[in-house]
DNA sequence: CGGCTTATTGACATACGTCAACTATTGTGG
DNA sequence: CCACAATAGTTGACGTATGTCAATAAGCCG
């Protein structure tokens, strides 16, 4: 591991958790791959033989449909263990990994894994922050596409994504729109009606570029409220 | 805590992972409470002030608009403890807990949890699996909302409910139809239609006995493999 | 056996998906 | 650095799954 990565790693918050000695363990069989923009990491129904820990870019969780569709469930990036679960578990994955930009993932073997979670109590009490945070991550989702409108699912997006609380702000999605339409449960097409939807609520969008006249407004329009 | 709770108790898995001196320490200051029928547990946005493991009758956690729409995400049961991230993370609710059934449910104070959850091992190293348990539940949810039409997750509902792997079954479902509808993203006049659909799929319905021809086919059908 | 809740059915509304044409962005090689 | 090709995004016309509202029928419980 190159001493970049290493600092990288130890600015987590993971890795504070874990401490020095676990994390030793932890990476003593662990290696860096980088994976080209759209690589595979690894497929629905595989076996998991690594837990992963993004180093740099961004890896998106998603799953597909033998008819050909697709969807994206989350996005990781730089700092994030993902799909901790299958791993874990010792189970077949329920999402495929793929880097929507090129990315340098770190590699711990699954087993090494399971060995340290069962002898480093710093690492099982660090998993469980991790699992209870990404837990809400997805009832998060769940509530928006069950109770909520393609626009009100984009302006939660944009909200969360625009780190101000008020007041106006411009934004550059780093994802492709249709990488975001795909993470918020809708088609390109829909995506871009939402943004035309939105604009009576004060947001222009030029591609991926987004300009928020007001963010509280925004924030009481999409009816959302658990956003933090 | 009487003795046929204990019982349950001992019975659970969680506690099998736990051991007897972490379960004595964090049901201490536990104590069971009694709910009636459309009892309400807790509501989202309220700080957790316990966590809580079922001991009898069904839970369901569910999110509310403004707007008065409501949602079921997960029902719980017999054995299980529910929405442990809000308490882990002490963080406000996501979900609000009903419960569906006159329930026993189990109240450990949030606050010694997390104090046991520091101290003891054994208790963070259950967790890690109960959380990635849960992680893959929402997981399946997720995808089905995404991927699947309102029949075909209904399809999946059943054939997860009958635990035959093939051949005919008849299940009697333990949840009125509306719940079930919810708990599946859709309105009970579409759950009636998704019925209806699946009769060309061998499943017949009357009210909430119904009863599959063959569920190999019903499997194949509803194009979810990871169903397990 | 009522009466009340829950489920079903029909008619209709609508949000979102699909398909296709067009336009804007982005990235690349001369 | 520009030009151009490739890719991504937008817009319009239209289809469809699912929601809504209302009326009826079926379960369920005292």
């Amino acid at each position: 591991m190159r001493a970049q990565d290493r600092k990288l790693l130890e600015a987590t918050r993971f890795y504070a958790a874990l401490g020095d000695t676990a994390m030793e363990r932890l990476t003593r069989n662990a290696f860096v791959q980088l994976v080209p923009k759209d690589g595979l990491l690894f497929m629905q129904g595989d076996m998991p033989e690594f837990v992963h820990l993004v180093l740099s870019g961004r890896i998106s969780l998603g799953a597909e449909d033998p008819g050909g569709h697709a969807t994206v469930v989350e996005v990781f990036r730089e700092g994030q263990l993902f799909i901790l679960a299958a791993a874990i578990l010792d189970k077949p994955y329920l999402l495929s990994a793929r880097a929507l930009s090129e990315a340098r993932v770190l590699m711990i073997p699954a087993e090494t894994f399971r060995e340290v979670l069962d002898a480093e109590p710093r690492l099982s009490r660090a998993l469980v922050d991790v699992l209870a945070e990404h837990w809400r991550l997805l009832v998060r989702q769940i509530k928006g596409l069950k109770l909520h409108s393609a626009a009100e699912r984009l302006a939660t997006y944009l909200v969360i994504r625009s780190d101000a609380r008020d007041g106006a702000a411009t934004i550059r999605l780093d994802e492709e729109l249709r990488i975001v339409a795909s993470r918020l449960g809708m088609t390109p097409e829909s995506l871009s009606r939402a943004f035309t939807a939105l604009r009576a609520h004060g947001v222009a969008s030029r591609g991926r570029s987004i300009a928020i006249d007001d963010i509280a407004s925004l924030r009481r329009m999409c009816r959302y409220e658990d956003l933090e």
